[in-house]
DNA sequence: CGAAATATAGAATAAATATTCTATAGCTGA
DNA sequence: TCAGCTATAGAATATTTATTCTATATTTCG
């Protein structure tokens, strides 16, 4: 049987997850008066819409007047529409809702021994591959496959702190028997005449973007060359008429960060290049 | 040349889907003042954010005033921000609410799948981070940052699938304006001649053991330098007279495996050491 | 059936939030 | 160096949106 609203208010504070929301909707919503039944039903149908939903289209959703929607918040266990709110915002918006705090705690403890140090890049590295998972754009992934599985030759440059990157595309495509040459720059040579008709490139960049990886993304493109670029945000000077842009971030710890993302990135992409050649 | 805001407004329409809106992002962004960049960058990286979040947060994590927001979004072509956002609220769908159900989620991709292969590459990348902290010898870390603190020169060496590590290492030195030597290779050219009195080694090499490798360490120990050795196990054949010796594991994915560990336990040595030589 | 308790709708108010405006600062090209 | 732009910041304002309040309707139970 229904009690007062206060009561139902008392017993329990607000759920602080998603899971636990669902599961006191599920709870109480047996024994509930008619319109805040309505709102239940609603919600717990489109409980993905709360976050980016104002109370009044939500009340139409539920066809219940915006009162009954603030009082059934009430019995939820918020103080309000807002405190709702703020709960499936925080969950469900991508990256993680206290991101933000481990990332100033990391900063914060730059001193140490070195395995203090350990800890913070280690800590850094999980963060980074975290970020991947869930930004990953599995579209842009099949292009990039896609692309260079058809490519005669595929061409790798990262120059600075991309180059690791690059240098380990190429051992994995080498091992892999897929022909690659890797652009290290060595004797200053750009060799651009090396970027042939049917080819691919993958260039990985980051701010600041290599001036020779700009140019010869540039050059590959005026060839009419498959394109694959990974770099730091769809708006960098590499992603211009890129065939698959693969955005990265890696968490910095200090001045300084590890390409583990990177990495994990691209050692995917050239086995799922291998395997699909056989 | 950057041309007025109404200009931009006039030539196209507001964009109707969020493709379009990021490949006018990236058309523009490159002509654009200051400000206007900082809202670029900063909503092109986290654009998954707009739906969710007010006018005043997104300034707030753009560094820019309110206001310069919202000219940002008339030079986006929208009316304002309330209609730019309503943009992004129409197409939001949430994210999976945490990492591990994402993780799930792309395993259970299509069996060999590139964006499986992603998830097994970053979870063999968590798997190596906690192996490293936990069987870090941090007596070794501490030693090796002693040896390489104290060295006039630092001479990297790793050859195949450790070379890549070995130009981080290069790159990090380099940028904390350590003297430094990555012994590549070029020309087949071994410098063993460069190695001085004073001067220390830092060699990168797991099972099957490159020979370069393997002699420039044997050449360091008959001219007494300093020797830190990462490999991935202490009987290696590059442990014996090594002042430090560090193993790292990797977790492999089938065939292969990334350098995670490896890189971020030498980011790790070299930012310690960068600090130490102060 | 009738009194007490509870639920409801809609208007009134408060708070948050977006938007516009204006003076100033910073460029750009002569 | 200066004139004529454009960009910028911050305050002022308008708008949207949440929340509270109160009169009325509905239910519950003796």
């Amino acid at each position: 049987m229904w009690r007062s609203a206060g009561l139902a208010n008392l017993d329990v504070k607000s759920p602080m997850t998603i899971e636990a929301f669902h599961e006191r909707l599920a709870r109480i919503s047996d024994d509930l008066p008619r319109r805040m039944r309505q709102c239940a039903d609603y919600i717990a149908a489109h409980s993905d819409r709360i976050a980016v939903s104002t109370v009044a289209e939500l009340a139409a959703g539920a066809e219940v007047p915006p009162s009954a929607v603030m009082r059934f918040c009430q019995i939820m266990g918020f103080t309000g529409f807002s405190d709702m709110q703020r709960m499936f915002r925080e969950a469900y918006a991508p990256g993680f809702p206290d991101y933000a705090t481990r990332l100033r705690n990391l900063k914060g403890s730059a001193h140490g021994s070195p395995s203090a140090i350990v800890a913070e890049f280690v800590e850094a590295g999980r963060l980074s591959l975290e970020a991947l998972t869930k930004t990953l754009d599995e579209g842009a992934l099949q292009r990039a496959v896609n692309v260079l599985a058809r490519a005669g030759m595929v061409h790798i440059v990262g120059r600075r702190r991309s180059f690791p990157v690059a240098a380990y595309l190429a051992y994995i495509f080498d091992k892999m028997a897929v022909p690659a040459m890797l652009h290290d720059g060595v004797g200053q040579l750009d060799h651009r005449h090396a970027l042939r008709p049917g080819d691919a490139l993958i260039a990985v960049s980051f701010a600041p973007y290599a001036e020779e990886t700009v140019e010869l993304v540039a050059e590959a493109r005026r060839r009419r060359l498959g394109i694959v670029v990974m770099t730091d945000r769809v708006t960098s000077p590499l992603a211009r008429g890129a065939d698959a842009v693969l955005t990265v971030t890696e968490v910095d710890f200090g001045a300084f960060r590890a390409p583990t993302a990177t990495i994990a990135l691209s050692v995917s992409l050239a086995v799922a290049v291998g395997s699909a050649r056989e």
